[in-house]
DNA sequence: GTGAAAGCGCTAACAA
DNA sequence: TTGTTAGCGCTTTCAC
């Protein structure tokens, strides 16, 4: 008695799990049968198939899909698993809808995770996630560059925006920021600020650096503020500190910060670009939107997460990509209402 | 011979999957040993997971972490899947961050997935995530009811954003749109054109039928335009059919589409509130960055995010929740400049 | 198409 | 702490 009743009945300790046999018995047929009829709906009559539903059904039975076994092949969720830093920020946007594409495109399933910026976090992320993906895409990775190794080892992996070597990386390359100096030259705001993002960020070093290379051959003088959090808010923090010691021109490490910045700003009395001339990174919808229009980097993010995901099923398919230079996609700069196009009379140089 | 080389070499037809039992004859130990090494660390000497660690790498073991046994508590991944319809929607970084922080306060890591508002894709992702994680939260789901009771069924689910009898659901409810249709009465706009997301939206039905029964009262007239795509581009769309018939005051599905109708009804030369005032719904951030800032019906997102995964983690611990009626968060009028706060004189009614 | 039985890779229980 | 043994739940033989 009681042995059709639900699991978990007031009458035993502790639910049992329902497995097969118990599918089996209910519909009596073999175990192998009820196997067949959920792994290989074709292999069995359309009958059996439809009483050991039932049965199933009747039972309460869940399969427990992790132990199926058979070739890999089967047994793969065909699912690639992209972990971002901070979904909030519109720039991993573009790259989801390219990676997605491109995942979609060849019949995988994109999973996100965002690591809200934290290095913990992200391990957890991964280690919870790597039994059940078939590839990782990492972007904007805070993990130093020996644990993303690793992860490497075990899993097909390519990271975007930040270089990691023995790991295929894709990420944007310096121009733009070269153009940006190259601007700020030619309308005469010679002394500029660099807003800098989380200093654990890769892409951080990389824009500063190439910010100071440009520099003596421009005749600019840089300097860094910061690091301020990478978001709107860090970006009025930011304008905070520019406020005691201003500068004609500030580059951001990204849109929000450049966008909260001149929020900031223009609230404090100044004007862009009168006054100050801001440039952002990554050349987000947002910078379209926001009075005045923001001039920004702009990084083909959308191409970044495409590129990553191609690179990525290739090496799934046991290709061996090039892992000691990254893949690297042009920048550029596109020019908004809150740089002027010439030098502005009396203004701050 | 040719017992250590790496798998896959080319004496051997097919590559072999490297088992515990090739690390512990490798390593000289016995395989539940090694099991132990890779699954308890703690119930090893050091010198034994060294020596199994070592023997491993050399022979190039993967763990088949998806066969592991062992009381179902260590086995499950503590992940829990949130589906949403359009990640480039901003109303979902809401629910996202809420229901983030309430899963990574208990412990759990949040999966997000992007069903891009495609039914078909929502089952693919259904069907490859299920296994691997413990609950669900479906954020506006495209799937027919008896879709989500099935998937219900077999994993701990909750429902955002739509109401499915016998789910657990939480959703918003229509006190903001009352106030709004109570602000376009107040402001003597009698006419208003209701622009219309997607059909299969349940969203879309209830935030209509609110309006539609708050209008008698008030002595409105509505009438809906649509449907349209739920962004910027199915605003113009929209605005595009409004101009042909005009109406002194538009609600629309979504901000993305009031700015999208926004921007293109000023394109027109018309002004904004004067000519029209539009009301968005979601209050999202860009509802406040674009100009005129515009009026919207703010739902408590990270509420209903976080108060979703209460309910999702209740459910998992065997909790019974009330599936018969949703769970409702209060939604509310956000006044900006898309709508004038009294009568506009010789304003369209 | 179906059943019996022999695994799959890993783990828990039990001694030693 | 370690090895031995007996499973886990599901799948794949291989007969019938």
């Amino acid at each position: 008695m009681n042995v059709d009743g639900p699991p978990g009945e007031a009458g035993s300790a502790r639910a049992q799990r329902v497995t097969i046999y118990d599918v089996a018995r209910a519909a009596g047929v073999a175990p192998s049968t009820v196997s067949r009829a959920f792994a290989r709906p074709g292999r069995v009559t359309a009958a059996t198939a439809e009483k050991v539903r039932q049965a199933a059904d009747q039972v309460g039975y869940r399969p427990e899909m992790t132990q199926r076994r058979g070739p890999a092949e089967r047994r793969r969720a065909r699912t690639i698993a992209l972990l971002v830093a901070d979904i909030t920020n519109p720039v991993f946007l573009d790259i989801i809808r390219g990676a997605e594409e491109a995942v979609t495109a060849a019949g995988y399933t994109l999973l996100l995770a965002n690591t809200q910026e934290s290095d913990r976090l992200e391990r957890g992320i991964l280690e919870r996630v790597l039994d059940s993906v078939d590839g990782l895409l990492l972007t904007s990775s805070r993990m130093p560059d020996a644990g993303i190794r690793l992860i490497a080892r075990q899993k097909p992996t390519v990271v975007l925006n930040r270089f990691v070597t023995g790991v295929p990386c894709v990420v944007g390359d310096s121009t733009g920021i070269r153009r940006a100096a190259e601007l700020f030259a030619t309308i005469g705001r010679t002394r500029v600020a660099y807003l800098a993002g989380p200093e654990a960020s890769w892409a951080n070093g990389v824009r500063w650096r190439a910010l100071v290379d440009a520099a003596p051959g421009l005749a600019l003088s840089v300097r860094q503020l910061g690091p301020f959090a990478p978001d709107i808010a860090g970006g009025e923090a930011a304008a905070a500190t520019w406020l005691t010691r201003r500068t004609p021109a500030v580059l951001a490490y990204n849109d929000l910060m450049a966008i909260g910045f001149q929020r900031a700003v223009l609230a404090a009395g100044l004007r862009v670009p009168e006054d100050v001339a801001v440039v952002g990174f990554d050349d987000s919808v947002l910078a379209g939107l926001v009075v005045p229009a923001l001039t920004s980097i702009g990084t083909p993010l959308v191409r970044i997460g495409a590129t990553a995901v191609h690179h990525l099923l290739a090496l799934e398919r046991g290709g061996h990509p090039a892992v000691d230079r990254p893949v690297l996609l042009p920048t550029r700069l596109v020019e908004r209402s809150s740089t002027p196009a010439r030098p502005v009379p009396g203004a701050p140089r």
